[in-house]
DNA sequence: ATTTATGCAAACTATTTGCATTGCC
DNA sequence: GGCAATGCAAATAGTTTGCATAAAT
């Protein structure tokens, strides 16, 4: 994995946008600073960057994949109204547990949705 | 909503296949027994139905919708290696309680992933 | 008779891939 | 210099939409 400015700029702009940005965001900031880029760089070190543990791939919510920079374990939650997403730093291992032993799953990631407090009037 | 073969059929066959259904699965089902059947209206009915209540949209994962016939509160599980999906029958109320109070938000669905127990060798 | 739902084809969105070229190491 | 990464364009996958026709109420 070599260490282009392509590979840089992006990886920034995750951490920049800081609101689980899905590639199209990362584009959109990035092509700013470096008008050649192409969206299939993006894309490509979005992935890469996610398998290797740089980033946290947290699925595709509404038709895009989002990415976090904040890479501890941490859980979220998108709303089904808005699409804002959140952050929940909630201790789930007592459930987690049970998960696991009737359903015999390891869970590494939570993705919860249903209605924010902006939303729900 | 109008009771047409091509509704009942849909329907039937998210029953049937009875493993969180994809669009393309209900599609290839239905077409054995009405050939004439059209993708769109395999789309227009699953998100129409999810959208009454018949069905349950259980989001996008790894790129495709799924729904399940199963309307009531559970939550799913979705191994990240071979995709599996698991019906989860565990009472999140407590950690929801938590998650409404810290976060502000009312969760009604978990789409939880990690490695199943097929999977993890 | 009215009006909603269907089938078809084309459009669209997000993402991936092939390939010649560029530029890190 | 060699090989991995880039940019571009074309391809792909999943889903949606416009419109004339068919079928349900």
């Amino acid at each position: 994995m070599r260490n282009t400015i392509q590979r840089r700029l992006i990886l920034n702009a995750v951490k920049e946008l800081n609101v689980h940005a899905t590639a199209e965001q990362v584009y959109q900031h990035v092509v700013e600073q470096h008008p050649a880029i192409s969206k299939a760089t993006v894309y490509r070190n979005l992935s890469q960057m996610a398998e290797a543990g740089e980033l946290l791939n947290i699925g595709n919510l509404y038709g895009q994949t989002h990415y976090d920079h904040n890479c501890h374990a941490h859980h979220h939650f998108i709303c089904e109204r808005c699409k804002r997403i959140v952050d929940v730093e909630v201790d789930f291992s007592a459930v987690l547990a049970q998960v696991q032993s009737i359903a015999g799953v390891d869970v590494s990631n939570i993705a919860m949705s249903g209605i924010c407090s902006h939303c729900k009037t």
